[in-house]
DNA sequence: ATTCTGACCTGATTGC
DNA sequence: TGCAATCAGGTCAGAA
């Protein structure tokens, strides 16, 4: 599953494939994820609400040849006709550009695709992936969503179906305030993460400091691999109760998190099982890590033993001699 | 309020 | 070779 760093790198593929382009149409196969992908999805995109006819359904798609340049006159397309409702008022006109992708964004782990109506709120859980594909592509086991722009394809696959694709309209408020962005934490890469935060934050905690991190309510996108791996690079032993590290440690550990998902980032995104980017390419090479994965192995630093515990039921690595309490 | 457990799923790997 | 048990990068809802 995609940690932060991988995320972050299917972000910028997606805005490099696909901002500015037209979505044309949703294919959806298998709507069961962690929750029911909404039925009614390619039509809240488009701005045209549900029951607005089957005779708009199947021919619509005639002026799609033109590569996402918009700028054409398009002789024969009607355009698409966009309901907005403002204050109680039914608004409906003929929009050309209905579906453009207008900017992705990442928020923790979510994708956050903008159009003109709202968001597209997107999830991989542990298993998701996005590839860019041409239509024509054959579908795979567990292809459960194709998003269509015309020529290209981006397709969700997701064995697990822990991933999540829903939908925030425009009528419901910005999408940073849907339920399930709401609560999060800080971004790792922000102003307002520092030692100091993380320090504020734990006063009087008694949980592990790994599970701090991993809960997202402090500061978000410490998976569980970089979790480990931050807080070995920061010297602080995983099982450290989070209340009681001082704040020169918390000052370190910050710059710690923040080093660790830079190179991660840079490294590509780690390739554990799965991931694949937005481009369809994988081969990334993995971030070497120090203990993640390596128990029983010698530490990097100093040789001894990596030892590898279990914390509420995840796992957890780390060296016991580099590594203090 | 904080902390912990179970749940959601399939697939790869491990061990008998 | 086959089959069962175990594990996997997330995170939500509900119980303790």
């Amino acid at each position: 599953m995609p940690e932060l760093p991988e995320v972050e790198i299917v972000c910028r593929g997606l805005n490099d494939a696909f901002v500015g382009h037209r979505l044309t149409k949703v294919i959806r196969r298998f709507a069961q994820l962690r929750w029911p992908i909404p039925d009614d999805l390619e039509a809240s995109i488009l701005g045209v609400s549900a029951g607005a006819g089957p005779r708009n359904e199947g021919g619509s798609e005639a002026g799609s040849e033109a590569g996402g340049r918009a700028d054409g006159r398009a002789g024969g397309e009607a355009g698409t006709e966009v309901r907005t409702e403002v204050h109680g008022e039914v608004r409906t006109e003929v929009r050309s550009d209905a579906g453009v992708l207008r900017s992705v964004q990442r928020r923790s782990k979510y994708l956050l695709l903008g159009f003109d109506t709202g968001t597209l709120l997107i999830h991989l859980g542990m298993s998701g992936t996005l590839r860019r594909l041409t239509a024509a592509e054959p579908t795979r086991a567990h292809d459960h969503v194709d998003f269509v722009f015309g020529e290209q394809v981006l397709r969700f696959n997701d064995p697990r179906r822990f991933g999540a694709i829903l939908w925030y309209g425009d009528s419901e408020g910005p999408g940073g305030s849907h339920h399930l962005l709401r609560r999060l934490g800080v971004e790792p890469f922000s102003e307002a993460f520092s030692g100091r935060l993380l320090f504020d934050a734990t006063r009087g905690r008694s949980a592990s400091i790994k599970q701090v991190l991993l809960s997202g309510a402090v500061v978000v996108g410490v998976g569980n691999i970089y979790a480990s791996e931050s807080l070995f690079r920061a010297g602080i032993r995983p099982t450290s109760a989070a209340g009681r590290i001082s704040k020169p440690r918390y000052e370190r550990l910050a710059a710690s998190i923040r080093q660790t998902l830079t190179d991660a980032i840079a490294a590509g995104g780690s390739t554990l099982r799965d991931f694949v980017a937005s481009t369809g390419q994988s081969g990334y090479f993995q971030l070497q890590c120090f203990v993640y994965g390596r128990g029983g192995e010698p530490c990097r630093v100093c040789a001894t033993p990596i030892r590898a515990i279990r914390q509420q039921q995840r796992a957890t690595f780390f060296c016991p001699s580099c590594q203090k309490a």
